[in-house]
Order: C-alpha cells, then sequence, then structure tokens
DNA sequence: GGCATTTCTTGCCATTTGGCAAGCGGGTCC
DNA sequence: GGACCCGCTTGCCAAATGGCAAGAAATGCC
C-alpha cells in the first residue's frame, strides 16, 4: 500500500522535504484495524504514534459515574495517540476506538524518538503536531465556556460534518459535552428555525 | 538574585543533572512585573518563556461579547507562556498579566530553541512541561463536562486554594467555566452543608 | 425473515445555571 | 465628610439542560 498521503502530510509544514519526508515514512510501518477494535486500551501505554490514512477514530474515558466521554474524534489525515501516555509512558486514562475500519501507519515510541534525534526537522514537525493539539483543544474548552450548546453543535457541523456521518448521537453529544438526549432536541430546534 | 528555584525545577524531572541545569539556568535572564502589568498582549506575539520564582499571574481571553474568560492561573513555581504563539510565531489572542507583582526568568523563541538543538536533555524537559499542560487542560475539560460548577470548584479549592486568594471571584467564576453570581451561591451552599 | 439490540426522538418535570438589579461593605480620592 | 468604585451577595424570575421512561426507527444477528 502506498505511503503517499503520509509523506504529503510530513511536507505539509514546509519543515520537511520530499526526499526527507520519504525517509522518515519508510520507518512507519502499515496498520490496519476493524471496526470497532480498539488501538489503545485504558490502562496501557500508548505506543502507537499513527497517522490515519483512511477511517475514523474516537477517543473516549469513563467517569467516575461510568458514562462514557468522548475526548476526540479523528479522520483521515489525522495523528491519532494519547498524548500523556505515550510520552510519559504511563497507562492511558483513555480507550481509542475504529468507528470504521481503518488503515493507517504508526511508529513505535523508541523509534519515533530515535527519530527525533536524528533528524532536526522531523522534530520540529513533531512539535508542531502537538502545538496544533494544544491549540485545538484550548479553542474547544473555550467554547465550551463562552458557547451555547447549539452554537457548539453548528460550529461541529461546519468544521467536521463527517462525524456525524460515523459516530451515534450520544458519542457525540458527551463530545459536545451535552446528553444526548440535548442534543436531540438542539437538531430538532435547528432544522426548524 | 539567585536562581536556585530555576535549577532545582530544571533537575525536578531527572531528565537534566545539576551542572546541566546551571549552564542552561544561565541562558534566562531576570524579569520583575509589576501588579497588574503584563507578560503578554492580544496581538503580539508571545515571545517569553518565563519560569514563575515568585507571584501569581493569570490568562484570558475576551469572548465574541467582550466578556473576558480567564483561561489559566500560574503560581510560582510554574512555565508561563502562551503555547500557540509562542511556538508558531502567531499573535496571540490571549493576554497574561500579574495578578501580584511578579518576578521570574525569562528565555526568548530564539535562544529557547538554540537550547533545544545544543541540549538533548533540555529538549526532552522542554517536551515534558508541553505534554504535562496538555494532560492538565484535558482533565480539567473532562472536569468541565463531567462534573458540576459546585464539584469545579471545590477540586480548585483543594488543588489550588492560593487562587482563591489572588484573584476577584469573577475572574475565578469564568475560570471555572460560570457566572460570579453562580459561584458567589455556590460557595455560600458550600459553607452551609 | 424475524427477533433482539441499539439509536434516536419525545413528553413530562426537576435541577442547574444565568440575567438583571438592588444592596452592602470596604477602599480611595478630593 | 462625601462621592465614587469595586467586589461580593442576594432575590426574583427566565432559560438551558438533565433524568427518566416510552415508543418509533434503524441496525445487526441467526
Amino acid at each position: 500500500m502506498s505511503n503517499e498521503k503520509l509523506t504529503r502530510f510530513l511536507q505539509s509544514t514546509g519543515l520537511i522535504n520530499a526526499g526527507q519526508a520519504e525517509e522518515i515514512a519508510s520507518d512507519f510501518i502499515h496498520k490496519k484495524f476493524d471496526k470497532n477494535s480498539f488501538l489503545l486500551q485504558a490502562g496501557r501505554i500508548s505506543d502507537d504514534y499513527l497517522f490515519l490514512d483512511s477511517g475514523f477514530m474516537r477517543a473516549f474515558a469513563y467517569d467516575t459515574d461510568g458514562h462514557d466521554v468522548t475526548t476526540g474524534f479523528y479522520g483521515s489525515g489525522q495523528v491519532v495517540f494519547e498524548v500523556a501516555s505515550f510520552f510519559t509512558r504511563t497507562p492511558s486514562q483513555e480507550y481509542i476506538q475504529a468507528l470504521t475500519s481503518c488503515q493507517g501507519w504508526s511508529i513505535t515510541h523508541q523509534r519515533l524518538n530515535a527519530l527525533f534525534h536524528a533528524r532536526p526537522e522531523f522534530r520540529e514537525f513533531g512539535r508542531s503536531v502537538l502545538v496544533r493539539g494544544y491549540a485545538a483543544l484550548k479553542s474547544r474548552m473555550l467554547a465550551l465556556i463562552t458557547e451555547s450548546a447549539a452554537a457548539r453543535y453548528e460550529s461541529l457541523l461546519r468544521a467536521s460534518p463527517e462525524i456525524l456521518q460515523h459516530a451515534p448521537l450520544k458519542t457525540v453529544a458527551s463530545y459536545l459535552g451535552i446528553t444526548d438526549t440535548s442534543l436531540s432536541r438542539i437538531r430538532k430546534g435547528a432544522a426548524l428555525r
């Protein structure tokens, strides 16, 4: 299978040129995930830094009452891993599960670190992945505080309509910080207005 | 002024030894901030990676309705900077302001990057700072979704009681994702129970 | 095809949180 | 002293969201 999407992704920030991208990409190995299978289970240490080539995943955790809460959605072209567990080598609190069958390119923590040491340009790229994730999380948090549930839903619809096609409503609801009942009502309201 | 707190901080993860810490710390310059002065203004590019030696700061942004929303509090022993602006060299959306008079040790983006390139151990340390911030943000988000405002307030009281001594109630409220009116009622309720 | 399970919607009502305005007490400035 | 501003509280009511349960619709399984 071609790793073309991965090499294009590596070049996308302008930090890595075509030749470097080819060499770096050759360190990633191809992986497939059946629908509903897990990339990561709570209690395990995240050891896949996975570039998602096709398919759709979600990350979730259980709160103290046993409800699962969606912490993130990932589509093709994104990097999927649990930052804290992967980099600090501690057991994950989260699960990451394939919502559809998925394919991607993975590298272990050890090999990623070796690449970071050997290749300053990839190191910069890795940092930019981290920083972008950080910024996205921050703006999601700000929206959670300042915007209504309906506004957050409509932003999500605009930004990532694919999510609604792959994830059941209640996982989308917990991602938005509301219940499935409320999201159902919001959708009805949005349709009428 | 002694940079002892900074050198101890650098050694705290075990990634950096005493001699390295001394050398790294010598690249930081001492800075003072009057109460209410700004470490960063919106529209500017964050160029201080500041280790806070003493004092208390808060970060905030204005939402679309013009309300200011507290995005973070920082006490002594913490690193204060706006991740996205600092690393991507783009204008900040946020302000960072001294709630008390503050002192700390600062390094510019350029010098920090030079240090990262020259010193693998400091690079690792820098990543661990980023990853810890990321994890903290994530757990704050989870609390925002799964816990009541009262529970979030009590967690904050337990984890960082100093905040309540330095920040007026309404900035704490916006940090918790509620209004000052609600926080006032929660405090009353908590006292009675 | 038919049964079981999951997903989504809806009604009813409770709870949480917000908006607004008034009031109070403690500072500060002149 | 008086006029002000600020931070916090409180009363009243409205709006947003949740909890629960029932039913309809869609999906999966044998």
